[in-house]
DNA sequence: GACCTAGATTTGTCCGGACATTTGATCCCT
DNA sequence: AGGGATCAAATGTCCGGACAAATCTAGGTC
């Protein structure tokens, strides 16, 4: 193995490389083992810490196990892409109960800081519309949750229609600006009731909430809806309902 | 620093976790530069290597930032979600990342009280044999999850299986027993942990945690497996991605 | 056949060393 | 003031070695 040229890959690359081939080719299949760390040592004709730093390349693209007194197993044939299941349509994903309301409670522009970036996803300093709005519904005493919405500043003009057309802000905003929703991305993740949102949601600080972080993105690629809510973790669950041999009716799938 | 004794971590694992907690209590600030590596050596007496071990911990959990000639950056306090659940199909939906192991703590005969039922959606009185499992990341010191699988009875046999051959509990009573599973039901809603959790977690308890339950229903109709898990609100976020115009290549679907 | 022990195999951890590469700072010359 | 060369500092790569720990297998004994 000749590295230290121009452009070349340092040898436990090369090895990484070499090896990762053999695991897609099927070479090496699935279940078997591996030649031990010395056994590479002596036909790649390189150190053992380079035989480790190559397996430990295999290790975190998950194609391999390797456990001490076993050897190293191929577990994989193609490390596994990060995508997305399909599911029927955004809009139902995005549902709420038919008989809640979304009431605004605050808009003011905003500029990311750095914070805000971070939990946005979004370049410091990049300005948005944000939008507050609580969810009630008709049947129930209590909030159903607390959104916070921002926009791209240029879509102002949805705010007033907010809550009213019984659509969603991305579908007000493909309604009234021809912007189109090329992608969505959701994130869950468990929080807790801040003391500033303790009012209004009418929960005790601290208690449990669910907090949904979603991404709208454009043709272009870009996030021009960002809608972070805090569902007080006894009023809401996000319910996924998976089965065999349905083809989804809607256009939207992974990527 | 003196490994050795029984159970003790090993020396790169203590000076990661002393790295770690400086940069968590904020003595190690984001945007600072680390100690350069030959002079944690001379602090932490130990070799380069074991400092670079150390370090790579870090780099894992996405802490620091590492480039030559210039040195070792914090670039956040607190580890992002240890793992960003994002999935293609549904099996890939149940999956955990590449490096986790799922450890059984124990299992027994459980008889659904009314609590109990409630949670799993089953009928009162049913028999179940409920498996506790602690599920981690080889590559993060802080456990994942933890999950209370309930299985029906008759596929006790699977349970010796279960966290070896790299396949789902499901997929093991699929394969062992023949079952097929036709529909998965998902649920996600804030938690917390509980004092019951918090040390097989090492979480405090009381702080935000996500709950999934998940339902597994054969052909029949019938649940025949019901998982639920716990995940430390600073370890796990479920993240779906979906684009509009690809259709997706397995036969699940939401219905 | 079951059990126990010893040995072999394999990966995991740790050490010390050396050189390569990258980056930034400093100094000198024009 | 600007540009180039040099040097120092830092991480990246590679080597060889040693011992620890985990696992499995073979052989012997009961």
């Amino acid at each position: 193995m000749t590295p230290g040229s121009h452009g070349q890959q340092p040898r436990y690359r090369q090895l990484a490389d070499a090896l990762i081939g053999d695991i897609n080719r099927g070479r090496l299949k699935v279940g078997e083992t591996l030649p031990g760390e010395l056994e590479l040592v002596g036909r790649f004709k390189v150190s053992r810490h380079t035989v480790r730093e190559a397996l430990r390349v295999l290790d975190d693209l998950g194609l391999i196990d390797r456990q001490q007194g076993i050897g190293t197993v191929v577990r994989a044939r193609q490390s596994s892409p990060a995508y997305v299941q399909s599911v029927r349509t955004p809009s139902e994903l995005m549902r709420y109960p038919a008989d809640s309301r979304l009431v605004v409670v605050s808009s003011a522009k905003v500029k990311a800081n750095r914070t805000l970036a971070r939990l946005l996803d979004v370049r410091t300093g990049s300005e948005w519309l944000k939008v507050s709005a609580l969810r009630r519904l008709k049947s129930a005493p209590l909030p159903l949750n607390w959104t916070d919405v921002y926009l791209l500043p240029e879509f102002a003009d949805v705010v007033p229609q907010i809550g009213k057309r019984g659509l969603l802000v991305y579908q007000l905003i493909e309604s009234i600006h021809g912007e189109h929703v090329d992608r969505i991305q959701v994130q869950l993740r468990a929080g807790l009731v801040t003391a500033e949102l303790a009012g209004p949601l009418e929960s005790p600080e601290g208690s449990p909430s669910l907090t949904i972080v979603r991404h709208y993105f454009g043709r272009g690629g870009r996030p021009f809806e960002i809608s972070v809510s805090e569902h007080p973790g006894d009023r809401y669950m996000y319910a996924l309902d998976l089965q065999r041999g349905w083809q989804s009716s809607d256009t939207w799938s992974t990527r």
